[in-house]
DNA sequence: TGTTTTTTGTTCATGCTTGAACTAACTTTG
DNA sequence: CAAAGTTAGTTCAAGCATGAACAAAAAACA
């Protein structure tokens, strides 16, 4: 099968991909700790980072979203209503579905959770100009639309 | 507390590490469907990854590499010794070690683990050129040495 | 040497995430 | 309009990962 020499390691996509994935690893450990003070799980931020910048939406756009199953965002939410983080709301014309808001408290927790955030991502990345940045951005992007097709 | 124009998805480096983190989460998510004809979870597979770059290794030391709780290992090695990929061998002169190894069949698999792994990440990284890889690899590295510091 | 501290691995209770099965509501199609 | 199909959200059991508490062994130290 694989001889030596062609080992996955000596492969550049690969071995920048098992940088990337250590990293992410670290970082969301890092985070996990920054957050315990506020009372918040790393779920329940990425929750309100996306109810914030898109409101309103139902509980299945939200799962696609997050990529992560439906039902994972129906145990989730009713930790959140309760420490009054999110607000449920009927849809007027279609009984089914669930539009989703922040609270006023939310808010103001996911702006605190934020100054964590970015203050280790500032920091882990201090060495990387924006220029790079950009330009690593980019790059996740495609990955992430390549791998859309559900 | 912030503005509007000062919010964190403005900041070049939030938003890089939101396109990681979502990028990441798309690979997990597509790496793990490809693995399981192989009958291996994704967890397991680092297992082997890392076996296989250091045999020979306490399971305290491969906790540590996996940045990943002892006990975990501890709950996973059954079902991969009982599959017949790894084997556990108590260590000469210190009786409370146990070292770890790679059976030729828990080789075997990982080789071919290793192909759809390498396969999917040629594919979304596929626009990328080494060079850049290189370059994103690097600023990885540099960010799991920022949070090196247990 | 004998006592204390540290280290290795295990056990166990807890919480998170998932996917399958289910209900209710909407849509399509004949 | 009625039947069939689809979609939104929930429930539930199963699998994983975690951290605290523990036992055994080794190291440090007096």
């Amino acid at each position: 099968m694989n001889k030596k020499q062609d080992l996955p390691w000596d492969n550049p996509r690969f071995r920048t991909w098992i940088a990337v994935a250590r990293a992410e690893k670290a970082i969301v450990r890092a985070l996990s700790r920054g957050l315990e003070p506020l009372g918040l799980k790393l779920a329940q931020l990425d929750m309100l980072m996306n109810l914030y910048r898109h409101p309103g939406q139902s509980q299945h756009d939200l799962a696609r979203r997050l990529l992560v199953g439906r039902s994972n965002i129906t145990m989730l939410l009713p930790q959140m209503e309760t420490q009054g983080l999110v607000r449920r709301e009927g849809d007027a014309t279609d009984k089914r579905v669930l539009r989703l808001y922040l609270t006023p408290e939310g808010e103001s927790r996911l702006m605190k959770a934020l100054a964590v955030y970015t203050d280790l991502i500032d920091r882990v990345l201090a060495q990387s100009t924006p220029a790079q940045c950009e330009a690593m951005g980019e790059q996740m992007r495609r990955i992430s639309e390549a791998l859309a097709e559900d």
